[in-house]
DNA sequence: TTACTTATGTAAAGTGTTTATCATAAGAGG
DNA sequence: CCTCTTATGATAAACACTTTACATAAGTAA
């Protein structure tokens, strides 16, 4: 593992915006000289650039800096129910390559990791590569011991629990690895890429399957046993109760995921195996799957009133396969929201679809190693 | 205002046990010469004292240092629908002297406050004080936004978010001080007095309202907007709607909060106003009561147990007049937290009733304002 | 008692940061 | 063009903290 600046001054620009010297020195309360020094510093050896000037306000305008997105590169990795995606990024989260593979997750996770592992190893020495590959992270679907590298315990990943993943990746490809629930993982990217100013956001994912991310304070909430999030699993009691995949009755993901869904719709005739099947009959115009969607997307609503209810937050974002229905989607849930949540609570949030693409989880991902890389500890 | 330390060390010997030079040092990663240098100065201030010696491992005992209980005291109020509690502290909130006085919330909120600090200032004076008060603290049963301190948008506190309670009040009597929501400081006072190792934790205060604090990664969720924590407004879809004092139905509040079942207890021709008075009668053994607070813990449980889910908190505390049931309280929490939960977020979950007495919100008061007077900024 | 261990005090030398001062660069506005 | 404003660079003295080394204090174990 090689050594990569700890700088505080560097994270500060591996997070946000480019940066002029002044900026810098009040971020980080340094003073000017410092500030400068370390700036040179940190140019000298290749890490920052400079970015261009900003707005002159009657005086010279200042310079501003940002990271050289070609320092290092990273490799990011998200581990669908159906599908694999692996990401080839520079160090500012930018794509450079890309690739897809279909995955079993009942199958030998062994195999898997070795699929994977050359996947990775052929994006590394692409030719759009442009720097040394520096780490890995990875999104998984189950509930991840991030300390410890390693799977908790798998609702949908049989026998994966039982394999120190981190380990055993970061010695087949020689590079730093760290993992995260996929969940969180998107919650984080999409609030570093797209909403920077918000410090409380509640990000749903609703795919083949349900969960959700939190930011509270700027910070991703992960709970004291890393399983925070389990909202497919909290019971609501809609009427005539569904057994769900985790083998009670009632669950959130039994009446609204997308397998429901597709479960539903294979029971009315249509070839449907999971979310990506439910949108693919949902823009094509299906209308019984119009009318599950909005369900869905009702008691989805119902989860993130009490969400919003509890944790207050500024904003409530809708990712995931499902996320694809748009307008609809959204409908459902604020309907729901601005019914059940008090005025004070909602007068200020805003609900609205993910910017991210697909490629969300992959970004969660390179942004947790790099993370982890230039964390000073 | 007078200035008091702000010094880190003296932050954390605020905050924690007594520490040895060797600890201050490590905890604050300086070296032994500095952190030296730095308790002499803080000693020779007078605001930390010699506490007595470690545990010899062989060699010479550490010394222990602790903070100076009486370098200055401080005033806590706690606000509650039908009284306020004040109690002077000293600087370890160690209680000194203490008042109840009764409020009426409908009242003209400048005669309450007037009252309030005709209370507080002869606190201030009490023959057992021990040092010069240094600042208020107040909780309050409404959503603070405790930055501008004021009430934001009460539900039960008319007219009171009209008025700048904190410039009033700081001017009155001429001390600094600090507001938040009750249950926030009732949970900050709990954790940090009697679970201080907790790092994730749900405190439910059940009495006559129903509100949650949370604390996740050590630090206070207070939400975007100051109005976290807000489960007594939660929908559960009891079965026959129940019209909350809030104007919608099937609120949490409207089924299992102390005005709630003293409503239903009024109807059965009980003499009973609140959740003091509910307590009354159930301590007597009246069933039809024992009935309504088994009922209502179920209901709590209900919401606990998507907390639990939703947050992964290693501790789930039992708070407010209600928390007086007992085990009666605990038995239906837990055994909705089981029935609802995944293994994974309860098999370390410990649930249990608070430690904290009833001057834990005047203490959480009393360690906000100790906090925002210390703060280095 | 002596030997060993850990805690604490003090002083000197070195490192990094801050403050203060002066000089230069590069825009806006007249 | 000149003047005003803001950004940036260079330098030196003051300051805070660290490292190192040595001395002393106060326990335990033999």
């Amino acid at each position: 593992m090689d050594k990569i600046a700890r700088d505080p001054m560097y994270r500060l620009l591996l997070d946000g915006p480019p940066r002029s010297s002044r900026e810098l020195e009040q971020a980080l309360g340094l003073s000017r000289v410092t500030a400068a020094q370390r700036i040179r510093a940190l140019a000298s050896e290749g890490l920052i650039v400079e970015d261009g000037t900003m707005a002159s306000g009657g005086g010279r305008p200042a310079r501003t800096w940002r990271i050289n997105p070609h320092y290092r590169n990273l490799l990011g990795v998200d581990i669908g129910e159906e599908m694999a995606r692996v990401v080839l990024f520079d160090f500012g989260c930018g794509v450079l390559d890309e690739a897809l593979l279909p995955v079993d997750l009942r199958a030998d996770p062994a195999e898997t990791l070795e699929a994977l592992a050359r996947v990775a190893d052929r994006l590394a020495r692409s030719p759009k590569a442009t720097a040394k590959v520096a780490g890995l992270g990875m999104a998984l679907p189950a509930p991840i011991d991030y300390r410890q590298g390693r799977v908790a315990k798998p609702s949908v990943m049989h026998g994966w629990d039982q394999i120190d993943l981190r380990a055993l990746l970061s010695a087949r490809l020689g590079l730093p690895v760290a993992l995260d629930n996929d969940v969180n993982l998107m919650c984080m990217a999409e609030q570093r890429l797209h909403w920077p100013d918000a410090r409380h956001v509640v990000f749903i994912k609703a795919g083949t399957g349900i969960g959700c991310g939190m930011i509270t304070d700027g910070h991703l909430l992960r709970g004291a046993f890393g399983t925070s999030g389990d909202i497919g699993h909290i019971q609501h009691t809609p009427q005539p109760h569904q057994l769900c995949r985790c083998g009670k009755e009632g669950c959130v993901e039994a009446h609204a995921a997308g397998w429901a869904i597709a479960r539903d719709l294979r029971a009315l005739g249509h070839d449907c195996h999971d979310a990506r099947g439910v949108m693919q009959l949902y823009v094509r115009g299906a209308p019984e799957c119009r009318a599950l969607v909005n369900a869905s997307s009702r008691i989805i609503g119902t989860v993130s009133a009490d969400l919003v209810a509890v944790l207050s937050p500024e904003l409530l974002v809708l990712g995931g396969t499902l996320a694809g229905a748009g307008e609809a989607m959204l409908a459902g849930i604020r309907e729901r929201v601005y019914q059940r949540c008090l005025p004070l609570a909602t007068e200020r949030l805003q609900i609205c679809l993910a910017r991210g693409d697909a490629r969300l989880g992959t970004q969660g991902a390179a942004m947790l190693v790099r993370q982890i890389l230039t964390d000073p500890r």
